[in-house]
DNA sequence: GTCTATAAAGGGATAGAC
DNA sequence: GTCTATCCCTTTATAGAC
């Protein structure tokens, strides 16, 4: 007499779905090694999930939910210098885009997303793009009180998010590891960008 | 009597193997649909590359040597006055990694990183990094010669390079599809980019 | 080197008992 | 809902003839 309203089985199931999908791929991931690794039977993966697609699909979305909330933009960041705001948030959105839990979700729909396409979407959509939906709205709220001179704020957040990635995320996508400095990663992007954007003093 | 190094059969079937992997990924490729669209028997397959693994890891560095010299930087540059020259390179960096057959390989190696190290540097060395070297050494003289005042030219190259990505080239990776003015998000990030390390008019 | 045929294993999915 | 056992197909890889 739970109120889990999801079944412990899913969730073990899942559970077992995630990390062998993420680490070995969805193709070279069989379904005989998420029962075993969930300790369920097969015919209870299959009362669940439909089939193996469907058993991914699912894998995607809970982690679309759990993870990528780290990736947005927190709100209580207006009451900071822009500078300041902007740091915090440069630093906060490297170190997420380089775990590795987030790498992983990463890597399995980007190489499932021509035979997954409604994932590819919502996984942006519930990631990446909160992320540049929430820098675009802080942009707007600094540009309307002149703090910074932007005219296309979304474009900016797209620049500003892409000059932290640099090629951060592909490298590491690539698994390529690095020691880097990921402060002065996210300090040097704020600087080039309030360079740039911020209104030249009076 | 032909003076081609690789044969002929071996070239058949690394195109087929490039097409499948790419469309299909790794795992969804049977060795069997590779001998059929080669138009080859199975033996011959094995006969020029041992096993599945080497048959993709070949194709992986056939690519990275066809395609991904497109991402270099074109030497005639130095003419051309610097706003001129980044708008060239940035122009012709975002088509590039917009390239359906770019994202295609690209997407295969980001799968199968975790599989194979090795194909992971040699992709990025052969294509990512050497547009960042490129750049970086492009950069470099031009803030020798005081066109702009940049301390770090690699982390401004990367910066660069990031900004044209914005997250661009991640939606194209996760198969959404946009239609947007290429040349106007190249220029832009030039704008962002020179206001920020341009030597102050004296 | 290249073919046809096949071996040996593993895959996704289901039947039927409980 | 859950289990065990199994069907049936595809897969990788090889044997043996030419």
């Amino acid at each position: 007499m739970s109120a889990v309203p999801v079944n412990r089985k899913s969730q073990k199931i899942l559970a077992a779905a995630k990390k062998l999908f993420t680490e070995n791929g969805y193709g070279a991931t069989s379904m005989d090694a998420v029962t075993a690794r969930a300790g369920v039977s097969k015919a209870t993966v299959y009362a669940h999930f439909t089939n193996k697609e469907k058993l991914f699909a699912a894998m995607v979305q809970q982690e679309c939910q759990r993870l990528l909330r780290r990736l947005a933009i927190p709100e209580d960041v207006d009451d900071l210098a822009v500078d300041v705001a902007l740091t915090h948030i440069a630093r906060a959105f490297v170190k997420a885009v380089l775990e590795p839990s987030i790498l992983a979700i990463f890597r399995a729909v980007i190489a499932e997303a021509p035979r997954f396409p409604e994932l590819g979407v919502i996984f942006y959509d519930s990631g990446p793009g909160v992320t540049v939906d929430g820098l675009t709205q802080y942009l707007q709220k600094a540009s309307d009180s002149g703090l910074i001179e932007t005219v296309d704020t979304r474009l900016a957040a797209r620049q500003f998010l892409g000059m932290l990635r640099g090629d951060l995320q592909l490298r590491a996508l690539l698994g390529i590891t690095e020691s880097i400095d990921i402060d002065d990663v996210a300090d040097t992007a704020v600087k080039t960008f309030l360079q740039s954007h911020q209104a030249p003093r009076s």
